[in-house]
RNA sequence: AGAGAGGUGUCCGAGUGGUUGAAGGAGCACGCCUGGAAAGCGUGUAUACCCGUGAGGGUGUCGAGGGUUCGAAUCCCUUCCUCUCUGCCA
């Protein structure tokens, strides 16, 4: 969440930049915050002065006792009565006034990025840059749902059978191209510096806090009720809360992790042809980039994860085109997003397979992710993040892009980790 | 799942109602000593929020939340977690 003291400091900044945003109403809930934070500072003096006095009051009678003087000792306890039940009033007052303000800047999103344009939708996304060429596929071209049913590798009415729709089953070359991609991402996030975590894919409530699923959209996520515990929207989630509550020194940056994990989404969603197939499912595979950063570079290292991100999508030899974000399409806790999107050829459309976010102090705030500068004084590290990558889009417009009349094509770069460069 | 033990500062560890934000030790920082280092000696060493231009002061924090009391790390209740033994199990 936003910093009181960025709103009160930088308010005409944060005012343009929730409007960019379409935030409604943000001129006047950024001057209730305002508001809110003056009363509990007020609140705060007033009762912490009439604790103080509780306090002096309790020495005294500490003070007579030691010495034996009961009687005086009790004369002055009745002073302690009124001043109590104030303090009592005050301490519920500062409490309510806390709370409403928490959940006020609950519901305020991020400040987008001075790059960040303007617009309501997808539609007003800019596109950065598209790289590689549309394949030319013939007329008898099939779109990956029948690709997998054509070779047998993907089953979804098995994973209706023993889940529910979109949870498919992967068989036989399907598998082994599902556990050779997460092998090359994982390799190659090595190689570019990440360090590899495997994280419990089931995470409390105070982690959806933490990286900000909860409170809000809770619905998103599966949840195992009789423990508390929720499935993982995303490794964001575990990756980013393994910071929660934590002081680095400046010597730590920069964090990188990279994490394989299944993803669970409920997302009720739209129907039809957008999420036919592989295109929307409740359980995925997906690797993540995480890193934890000095706020002054930041956004260098954006550009990095952005750069890193290309090159695996250059690598698997797919079109894709990087979009940066407008301000109504980005999400809630994000400052600047880079989503990538990958030519899916027999759908004829783009699909989204990566998106590469930086989250400046938002996320940090929450969950008192700090470090220590160099007078000693703790500062909210920046948090960022991105998928290197989503699979199931991936291997759809692998499956799409390089069906040809013998099988479908492997990217070279794949065989040695398949052991096989058709399907 | 059952029985028991326990959760105190960076760490170890004392503390069962009254200058305890917390003894003692270790670690760390600075200074003295030394040719340099070790040892030794001295000083300092939590955090959030509030008041104050500042020096400084105040409040809260001994797993978390509530209660008793003029006063709680210390007593009571609830809850979370860890460890040991037993059970179950990949």
């Amino acid at each position: 969440m936003l910093l009181v003291n960025t709103i009160r400091d930088n308010f005409e900044t944060v005012l343009e930049g929730l409007q960019k945003r379409n935030f409604t109403h943000a001129e006047a809930t950024l001057h209730q915050v305002l508001e809110l934070d003056k009363t509990r500072k007020e609140t705060q003096t007033e009762r912490d002065n009439l604790q103080a006095e509780s306090n002096n009051i309790s020495k005294e009678i500490g003070a007579l006792m030691r010495e034996g003087k009961k009687e005086e000792a009790e004369k002055i306890k009745s002073r302690t009565v009124e001043i109590k039940s104030q303090i009592k009033i005050l301490e519920d007052n500062y409490n309510n006034v806390e709370e409403d303000l928490k959940q006020i800047l609950y519901t305020i999103p991020n400040v987008p990025h001075i790059s960040v344009p303007a617009g309501k939708s997808a539609e007003d996304n800019e596109i950065v840059l598209e790289h590689g060429s549309i394949p030319d596929l013939p007329e008898s071209k099939l779109p990956h749902w029948d690709l997998i049913k054509k070779y047998d590798i993907i089953d979804f009415d098995l994973g209706v059978k023993i889940a529910g729709a979109g949870f498919p089953v992967y068989k036989g070359r399907g598998a082994r191209l599902q556990r050779g991609l997460i092998n090359f991402f994982l390799d190659e996030a090595m190689k570019a510096g990440y360090t590899e975590i495997q994280p419990p894919i089931l995470v409390n409530e105070d982690s959806g806090y933490g990286t900000g699923q909860l409170p809000d959209k809770e619905g998103q996520m599966y949840e195992a009720t009789a423990d508390k515990l929720f499935l993982i929207p995303t490794a964001e989630v575990p990756i980013t809360n393994l910071y929660r509550d934590v002081i680095l020194n400046e010597q730590d940056f920069p964090i990188k992790n990279v994490a394989y994990t299944p993803c669970f989404r409920r997302e009720a969603g739209s129907w039809g042809a957008h999420v036919r197939g592989l295109n929307r499912l409740h359980q995925f595979d997906k690797v993540e980039i995480v890193q934890v950063v000095h706020p002054d570079n930041s956004y260098e290292v954006l550009e990095d994860m952005n750069m890193y991100v290309q090159s695996l999508l250059q690598k698997l030899e797919l079109p894709y085109r990087v979009l940066r974000l407008c301000g109504g399409d980005m999400g809630f806790t994000s400052s600047l997003t880079y989503d990538m999107e990958v030519y899916s050829a027999a759908q004829e459309r783009w699909l989204e397979v990566s998106s590469v976010s930086n989250f400046e102090n938002y996320q940090s705030n929450r969950l008192k992710l700090r470090y220590k500068g160099e007078d000693k004084k703790t500062i909210l590290a920046h948090t960022l993040n991105g998928s290197a990558l989503a699979l199931p889009r991936i291997v759809a417009s692998i499956l799409e892009n390089n069906q040809t009349e013998h099988g479908i094509k492997m990217p070279k770069v794949l065989v040695p980790y398949l052991g096989f460069d058709m399907i």
